[in-house]
Order: C-alpha cells, then sequence, then structure tokens
DNA sequence: GTCTATAGAATGATAGAC
DNA sequence: GTCTATCATTCTATAGAC
C-alpha cells in the first residue's frame, strides 16, 4: 500500500514499455518467434530479462501485443486503401493488394511471422482475428465492386476470404525462401491473380504488354 | 542384454500405437488440439496416460504424428483426382478443389484442426509442409493446363499457391461457424472462384442458370 | 529370473475462479 | 490477490513376456 505512481513514473513505464514492443517486434521480424527468446527481446531493448516481466505477465503475452501492433499496422495501411483510396473499387482492390504484398515484400521477416511462421496457440488465435479483418474489408470493395456492375454476381464473403488466403500463401514462399529482384513481377502477377480471383475483366498489363493465348 | 522383442511383442505394440494415433484424431477432430488432453486422449484409446508416453516421448509428437497422418491422406485424396483424375487439366482442378472442400465440410473438426486451429509450433511446421504439398499438386494442373492451352499464361507456383490459400481460407469460417446445408453451393462456389483464379473461362453454373449483371 | 509395458498416483507448472 | 482445478510429465509398483 501507500505507494501511487504519479504521472511522470506512469509517462516513463509506458515509454519503457513501448519501447520494448517496438524492439521485440524487430527482433521478431529478424528472427522468428522462434528465436525471438526473452534474454535476446530484453537485450535488444537495453532492459534486463526482469524488466520485461515488470511491463508483461509472460512472454506469450508479450508476443501477442507484438503481433497486435503490427498487424494492426497492416491491416490499418491496407483498409486505408481498400475503403478510402482513389478509383473506382477494382482499382482500389489492384492497389490495395499491391500494398498489401509491397509491404510484406519489403519486411519479409516480419510478413512472415505475421502470416505463416508458426507460433505459440495464443498468436494463432491472434492471426485468426487478423485475416477476418482482412476479410471484412476486401469483403467490403467487392461487394462495391459488385453493386457498381464492375464485377460479376459472386458471395462476397467467399472471394474476399479467398483473397485473403490467396495473398497470404502466396507470399508465404517468396518471403521464406529466396527472392530479390523479381519483387515487382511478384506484385503484378498476385494483383492480376487477385482480379481474376473476383472476376474482373482482364486488363492490359502496365509494363509488360504480351497478350495472352 | 538377453531380451529382443518377439514379431508377437512387436505386432502388439505396433497395433496399440495405431489405435492410439486414430483414436487422438478423433479426439483432436472433436474437440480440437487446446482441448484434446493427454488424459482425454488416453481415456479415448482406452489406455493409461503412462502408456500414452511408452509410444511417444511427448504430447507434441503425438500431435504431429496424428497431423502427418490425417494430412497425408487429404493430401493423397485430393492429389490423385489431380493427377490421375479423368478428364482435361480444368476439369481435374474443379474436381480436385470440388474434393478438397467436400472432405473438409464432412468432416469440419479435422478439417479445421488441420487447416487453421491455432496449434503449437512443431504442428505449425507441419502445416506449412502440408500447404506446401498442396501447392505443388495445384502448380502440375495448372502448368498442364497453361500447356495445353486450356489457360491463360501465367506463374503456374503463384496460382498454386493462391489456390490453396484462397480454399483454405474459404473453408476455415465455415469450419469453424455456421454452415449446414448450405454446403453444396459453398462448394460450387469456390470451384468456381477457382477457376476464375486459374483464369479458366466461365461456365455456365449446372444447377443455377442465372444470367451474370 | 530378468527385463518391459502398464496403470495410476505424485509432482510441478499454469490458468481461471473467486 | 489467493485458491483451486487441470495440465503435461515423471515416478513407482505390478503384471506379464521372455
Amino acid at each position: 500500500m501507500a505507494y501511487r505512481k504519479t504521472p511522470a513514473v506512469r509517462d516513463r513505464l509506458d515509454a519503457a514499455r513501448e519501447h520494448l514492443i517496438e524492439r521485440a517486434t524487430a527482433v521478431v521480424a529478424d528472427v522468428g518467434w522462434a528465436n525471438a527468446s526473452v534474454t535476446t527481446v530484453a537485450a535488444a531493448a537495453g532492459m534486463s530479462v526482469g524488466s520485461v516481466y515488470q511491463h508483461f505477465a509472460s512472454k506469450g503475452a508479450l508476443a501477442v501485443e507484438v503481433f497486435r501492433r503490427a498487424s494492426g499496422r497492416e491491416v490499418g495501411v491496407v483498409g486505408e486503401v481498400l475503403a478510402h483510396g482513389t478509383g473506382d473499387p477494382v482499382e482500389r482492390l489492384a492497389l490495395g493488394v499491391g500494398v498489401f504484398a509491397r509491404r510484406a515484400l519489403e519486411n519479409r521477416g516480419l510478413a512472415y511471422a505475421l502470416l505463416a511462421a508458426p507460433a505459440e496457440p495464443a498468436v494463432g488465435r491472434e492471426r485468426l482475428e487478423f485475416r477476418r479483418r482482412y476479410r471484412a474489408l476486401f469483403a467490403a470493395v467487392v461487394r462495391e465492386g459488385v453493386a457498381a456492375g464492375l464485377l460479376p454476381a459472386q458471395d462476397a464473403d467467399v472471394t474476399a476470404a479467398a483473397l485473403t488466403g490467396a495473398i497470404g500463401e502466396v507470399l508465404v514462399d517468396p518471403l521464406a525462401d529466396h527472392g530479390e529482384g523479381s519483387a515487382d513481377r511478384l506484385v503484378a502477377e498476385l494483383v492480376a491473380m487477385s482480379l481474376r480471383c473476383a472476376g474482373a475483366p482482364p486488363v492490359a498489363a502496365s509494363p509488360d504488354p504480351e497478350g495472352p493465348s
């Protein structure tokens, strides 16, 4: 008893917590969930292991918070483009898929951690929610596209789930394996596949004018 | 020294192990990874907890074996249709997707456990391999379709990954949630989406002749 | 008689209820 | 915050195969 946190202390604690989350995210992006030990994370944040446990009750709780922050950012950016970007629904879909893919390829380690890397069940639960949010965003834009007559009649929820799964799965291998200069080609391929998936009529690709068949 | 397992003992042990795996699979399909405790599994197999540890060094090792068996079966069935089924590559793709989806919807608990349910990292690693195998199967049939002029030019590996991810993701929600009589409609929707995704020209749906737009 | 498989309780860790 | 229930795993004693 007889101890009440002053605002100054509160602020310092909050800042330390934020810093810890930030550094932990970098570690996870770098070495993956499996190798992100509490010791490593603490060192990266410049604090002791004990201090880490001042902020989070367990390693799992920290992992969940890292996942939430990072996935929230990604969903936010993609959602912004899909919902409030410029252009008609189909253009926004193409743009959104491109942003999704390009961001993933620019931070492959983080994207892999969010999308596919084996992780403890608590993180797995967050991942389900993460994908659910993408599905909702895609479903809205597909519905718009159908309403505008730009896409054929379809079950928007099915297409949205398909897009979410397809994009995630396509990115998994390049994220884990090889892939360097081919990023642009991969993004273009992914956008084309997504438009096909939603039933948008094929458009002549911008940089590579090869007629199909 | 001086003790060598007789064939009879060996057989009995192998049979017990198989029985354990079988029952454990049923338990996982029924209550999920999270609720499949060693106690529950042992009871379902009609053996003691101690005996379970006679066959597997840890709960995780048993879980991995359960996953491998079940996923191997599913990949085998779908692969058979895709690779050696009747019809041209596009027909086989449609058939394969249909088989995938129908089997998942017929054993929702197991499909959810294989495709999406949060599980320990060791199972997550198996899941990556499981999806990799589907990708290889889809890639082969897409390549065939392109070679036969039935599908437009495309990166078969990208399309294969997209199909794997799309089908898995579309099935996740129906597997966890609602979904009863709508199974046939969902399968049809999924097949149609898959064909669009691979760029196959739209075919007039069989039971529901509604013109698009 | 020696070695193994089994059952079931003991142990230590963790999570959820209160 | 404390208490309780439940979990995975280990330990011990017995039954049974060699």
